[in-house]
DNA sequence: ATTAGTGGTAACATAAAGGAAACTAATGAG
DNA sequence: CTCATTAGTTTCCTTTATGTTACCACTAAT
C-alpha cells in the first residue's frame, strides 16, 4: 500500500500516510530521533513487541524513502547505526502532533515516547 | 488492528495510529471538517477512489471512536449528515501537520485537500 | 571445539485491509 | 406499474501487512 499512497496524484495527507503509515513506523522514527547512535539491537530491546523481521523491513523502507540514514561499519560482529535524515527531521512536527494527541487521549505517560530512553 | 493499536498500554503515537491509521480515514476526516452538511453520497463523489463499502465501514469506525457524529434523518430516501465531534476537532492540528508535510513533499496542489470543495 | 555477539535473511503462515458487484427498503414522480 | 433516489449491506475474493521460526557469516573469547 505504501507505494500506492505515495503516488503524487494523491492528496497530501494520503501521501504522508504512505511514508509514516503502518503499525510501527512512527514509533521507530521517534526512537531514532530521540536516541543517540541508535543500533538495530537497541531498537529490538526498546520495542520488544516488534519482530526483528518487521523492524528490519520497516527500517529498509524508511531508508528507501529517504527518511533515515543507515551507517554500516564493516566490523565483526557487525555494527549499524541509524539516524534521521534532513528530510526525516521535517517529520518531527507531524510525529510530535500525533504523540501529543495520543497522550491527551488516554493513559498519559504509558511508554514515555518522547523522552529519550537509554 | 485498529483496536489493538488503541490499547492504552501502547505509546501515544501508536494509539493515535489506531484512530487515524488506515488508507482513507485522514482524508475522510478532513472532508467532513472542511465541508458543510456532509452526506454519504457527497463523500463518494469527492473521493471516487474509495468504494462505498469501505467508506461506510470507515465512517462507522470513526463514529464508534467518537471522532464524528452521524445525524440520520428518518426520511425516504434516507438522508444522513456527518460532522466532526468535539474530540474529532482536536485532531485537526494532527491532520494539518500531516497535510502540510505531504504538500511540501511533492506535487503541491494535487487534490487541494484543505480547501473546501463543494 | 564451542559459544557469544550482531544484524540481519529465507521460508512459511496468518491476520487485516481493501475492493467489485449485486442487492435492499421505502417513497415520490411520471 | 415502473423507475429513480439514498445510504447503505452482503457475499465473495484479492492484496497488503504483520508475525514465527530457524538459519547465516565472521571473529574473539572460553
Amino acid at each position: 500500500m505504501r507505494k500506492a499512497l505515495q503516488n503524487p496524484d494523491n492528496c497530501a495527507v494520503v501521501r504522508t500516510m504512505g511514508y509514516i503509515g503502518g503499525k510501527w513506523k512512527p514509533i521507530v522514527l521517534i526512537r531514532i530521533f530521540t536516541g543517540v547512535k541508535v543500533r538495530f539491537g537497541k531498537l529490538t530491546v526498546q520495542m520488544p513487541d516488534i519482530s526483528r523481521k518487521i523492524l528490519a523491513q520497516q527500517l529498509k523502507e524508511l531508508e528507501e524513502d529517504g527518511l533515515i540514514i543507515r551507517h554500516s561499519y564493516m566490523e565483526k560482529p557487525p555494527r549499524v547505526e541509524y539516524e534521521l535524515s534532513e528530510l526525516g527531521k521535517t517529520l518531527i512536527p507531524v510525529l510530535k502532533a500525533m504523540n501529543d494527541w495520543g497522550e491527551q487521549m488516554e493513559n498519559p505517560g504509558a511508554c514515555p515516547t518522547w523522552n529519550p530512553v537509554i
